[in-house]
DNA sequence: CTCGAAACCTAAAACCATTAATCGTTTGCC
DNA sequence: GGCAAACGATTAATGGTTTTAGGTTTCGAG
């Protein structure tokens, strides 16, 4: 009987584009192994257990995301390093919602400095926030803000929430708009 | 034998308790039946499956959420209604991570229409906007991109993705002040 | 060729969702 | 008050999932 060729990486990748075409949640060591054409146990070899799975999942997951949006802000800045930030995160997000989803399960700091992926796109961010001329705490409570409204935005539509016939592509782009706006003129903190 | 005195009301109420104890995704029909002191089999007169124990528990959460939410609008208006719409909003989610997690499962436009809850919040979220003078489509533009900004920063919050030093509680306030001055000066579509 | 590590397997225990068949308990009605 | 139907709950059984333990096969380096 020929070898599947597993290891920990081929797992988890594997496992991240089971995620995006049936969903996080579905993607179970059952389901792994069947698409892999080995018995549910062979997977044991390559990861500890279904949360490692998940994590090693994440990781990938962060690591492809800091990639695209890089790629997208490389070259940019101001409201265009924005906008392009705000357009590759929603791409990515809708475009590999297992991936996406991974990027946000509970992972301790301990175990989350294993990963370079999420402090790369840590990294990015502030980039394109530096060009608005904030300080701290200015800056971090803007990055909150804007990290919120688009993980928000993109869960509530893929979840089908926004229901409104008003299309969601262009209330997205006037909103991205009014937050570019709003960062230009970001009430600071002692006024 | 004696009848534990199950009905489908106190059933999806004990098992958004425990979603607010252990995490929705714990919430299994064993662990509920345990709960209850009953065999699994007997939650089976009251719910259909666990699907529709997860819709009877969002339900449930949304109108407990509409009740806190228009409450904490009562008698405000304009910037001191959003800030309370958003205290409000935020206190719900800490509170009962498993009852707001619920709201925000995937449920079928026709299904909705059965609870009321939703629309209630839809409702008091439109009469908050409304003292804005926003105009459809800006409207439900604004509506969305708050609404999505609520539930992200709730949502990162949760799981732990805040690690910056700088206190959440300052973030937040610092936040929706800049959302209500963003309100205020909404880039109209036609300018 | 061989031998050791890596890859894969079978078996089994434990938990969960679901259905079917059954049986005691209420309840409404005469 | 008594009885049949509806109800509330039970046991039993099926099938899927996670995980551990231990055994066997394959592959590549020496």
């Amino acid at each position: 009987m020929p070898r599947a060729g597993l290891t920990p990486e081929r797992v988890a990748e594997a496992a991240a584009d089971l995620a995006d075409s049936i969903g996080l949640e579905n993607v179970t060591i059952s389901a792994l192994a069947r698409n892999f054409g080995v018995a549910d146990a062979s997977l044991y070899s390559h990861v500890k257990n279904i949360r490692d799975l998940r994590v090693r999942v994440a990781f990938l997951a962060a690591s492809d995301f800091a990639d695209r949006i890089t790629a997208a802000v490389a070259g940019r800045a101001g409201r265009d390093a924005l906008v392009a930030f705000a357009n590759a995160y929603r791409d990515f997000a809708l475009a590999h919602p297992g991936r996406y989803a991974a990027t946000h399960i509970e992972i301790a700091p301990e175990e989350a400095v294993r990963s370079t992926g999420g402090a790369r796109i840590i990294g990015a961010t502030y980039a394109v926030f530096h060009a608005y001329g904030l300080k701290e705490p200015d800056l971090t409570d803007a990055v909150r803000l804007l990290r919120s409204t688009f993980h928000g935005y993109v869960s509530l539509e893929a979840i089908g929430a926004f229901r409104d016939p008003r299309e969601v592509q262009a209330s997205w782009d006037r909103g991205v708009e009014a937050l570019a706006t709003l960062l230009e003129n970001w009430p600071s903190s002692n006024s």
